[in-house]
DNA sequence: GAGTGGTCTAGACCACAGA
DNA sequence: CTGTGGTCTAGACCACTCG
C-alpha cells in the first residue's frame, strides 16, 4: 500500500475508522460494523481490528459493549471552569456548577452523594494537618453524571472538628453549598489550588466511570486554604480524560 | 492462575514489571529484560509481553529503544506552577520559569529558540482578531528539554502589530521575559486563562517529543488579556502527561 | 549480519449479552 | 445457544541499531 508510508497496518486501519466517524458516516451513538466484516473489507485479520479498535477506545472515541457491539461515543466533552465553580457570584444563582456544566451540553444531570467519616489518604492527611490513621474526616462522595453516562468521581474531604454536626454532613448543604457553609462556620476559603495529572484508572475507576485501562483519567487535587493560610477542604476530582476540557483563570499579581 | 482473577494475562504480566520498578529490582535508567527472556520466565509468548510492554510505555514507565532494548524512565515528573510562571515576582528573579522547574530535578535545561511570522491557527486567530490567512502573527516557537530529554513544545503567537520591530521578535527577550516587554509595551497582561486538555499527539509531537502513539500530551491554550479585554498572546503548550504535573492557583471572589 | 523489538496472521478459546 | 468482542499462541516477517 502506497498510501501507508510507515505507519503500521493497525494504526492505519484506526485511522480509517476516526475519519470515517469524523464525516459523519457513523454518527454519535450508532454502531459500528463487526470486527469480521470490517477485517474483511480492509482485508486484515481480525486481531488487527481489534487492535486498531483499542486505539479508537482508548481516545475515547469509540465504546465497546462487549457480546453487542462497537458504538461511537454519544458525548462530547464538558468545560470545566475551575474559577466559576467556587465563585460567590456565579453559586448564588443556584444549582452546582456541574448541573450548569452538564445543561450545556443539553443533559441532564445526576448526582448520588455518600457521606462517611473516614480515615483519609496519607496526602491528604497531611495537607489537613490530621490523622491519617482514624476517621479524622468527613468523606462527601459524589459520583456524577449525564442522564446514564457516568463522568466524574469527586470526593472532599473535611476536618470532623469542622464538618461535625454541620450542614456538611448533610446530603444538601443549602443554599450556595458547601462554600456558603464553611463561610458561615467561620472558615472562609479564600484562596484556592489544584495540580493536576493525567493517570491511568483504578480499578474502582474503571468500574464507576465505564472505562478500560487504556483510557486515563484526570486527577485534581483541590484545596481550599482560609486567609490563615489553614487548608480547611481537599477535594479528589476524577473524570475521564477524554470527557472533559478543564479551563483556568486568574489575575496576575 | 488463582492470582489472577479475571486479568488478562498481558495486563498481569505488566503488572509485574511495574512492580518490580517499584520495587527497585530495575531502577530508573537501567535495562529490562528482553522480550524473549521474559516471555520464557513468566511462560507467556512473546506477543503477550509485547503487549504488556506497551501497556507500561503508553504510561510512560518504560521507553523502548527499538533495535536496543526496553530501559526504564529516567525522570520524575516536573511540576509546572501556571501562576508562579507569570507573577512578576518571580520572572524578575532571573532565568525563566521553565529552567526553575527543570533544576528542581537536577537536571539543566535546554531550550531552542526559533521566531516566524506565520498565519496563525483559526484558533489562536479568533482569539486575537487577527487575521488566518496571512502572517498575522510573530510565532515563538520554543523547544525544551531537561539534558537530553525532550519535554515541552511551546509556541507564543503575537499580533504582528504589537511585535514588529520590538524585543518579542529577538530570541533573548530581555529582563523580565517577554510579559515585561509587553508591559513597556502598553499591553501589560493582567488576567491569563488556560484551557487544558488531553489527546493523543500529532505525528510532529512524537517525533520532537520521543513519544508513541500510545502515549497521551497535555495541550495548554494560554491566552494573557490586558485590562481592556484584550488579548494579545495566545501561547500553545505541548508536553507528554507522564512527564507533568500541572498545579494551578488564584484567589476566589 | 546479528540481535532486538513491532506487527501481522490464522486459528483457537474464553467471556459476556441477549434471544 | 448464538453472536459479539478479548486474548493468546506459534510462527513469520519486517525495521532499526550496532558492531
Amino acid at each position: 500500500m502506497r498510501s501507508t508510508p510507515k505507519r503500521s497496518v493497525f494504526r492505519h486501519v484506526a485511522d480509517v475508522i476516526r475519519k470515517a466517524i469524523a464525516d459523519g458516516e457513523y454518527p454519535r451513538g450508532s454502531a459500528l460494523p463487526k470486527e469480521d466484516e470490517l477485517a474483511d473489507e480492509l482485508g486484515v485479520s481480525r486481531a488487527t481490528v481489534n487492535d486498531a479498535v483499542r486505539v479508537l477506545v482508548a481516545e475515547g472515541l469509540v465504546r465497546v459493549h462487549r457480546g453487542v457491539g462497537m458504538f461511537v461515543t454519544e458525548l462530547p466533552p464538558i468545560v470545566r471552569n475551575a474559577a466559576a465553580r467556587y465563585s460567590t457570584d456565579e453559586r448564588e444563582r443556584g444549582r452546582g456548577a456541574f448541573d450548569v456544566e452538564v445543561k450545556a451540553l443539553g443533559r441532564t444531570s445526576r448526582v448520588r452523594v455518600r457521606i462517611e467519616r473516614v480515615a483519609p489518604p496519607a496526602r491528604v492527611a497531611e495537607i489537613l494537618k490530621v490523622s491519617p490513621n482514624e476517621p479524622s474526616t468527613v468523606a462527601r462522595i459524589r459520583h456524577m453524571g449525564a442522564d446514564d453516562i457516568p463522568l466524574q468521581v469527586a470526593t472532599s474531604y473535611i476536618p470532623v472538628e469542622i464538618a461535625a454536626g454541620t450542614a456538611i454532613e448533610q446530603e444538601d448543604t443549602g443554599p450556595g453549598g458547601i462554600i456558603s457553609r464553611f463561610a458561615e462556620l467561620g472558615h472562609k476559603q479564600v484562596r484556592i489550588t489544584e495540580s493536576v495529572t493525567a493517570r491511568p484508572p483504578t480499578a474502582e475507576e474503571i468500574s464507576y466511570l465505564a472505562m478500560t485501562e487504556d483510557q486515563r483519567v484526570f486527577e485534581i487535587f483541590h484545596t481550599g486554604w482560609t486567609a490563615e493560610a489553614r487548608a480547611v477542604e481537599v477535594c479528589v476530582h476524577v473524570m475521564p480524560t477524554h470527557a472533559y476540557v478543564l479551563d483556568y483563570e486568574w489575575m496576575t499579581v
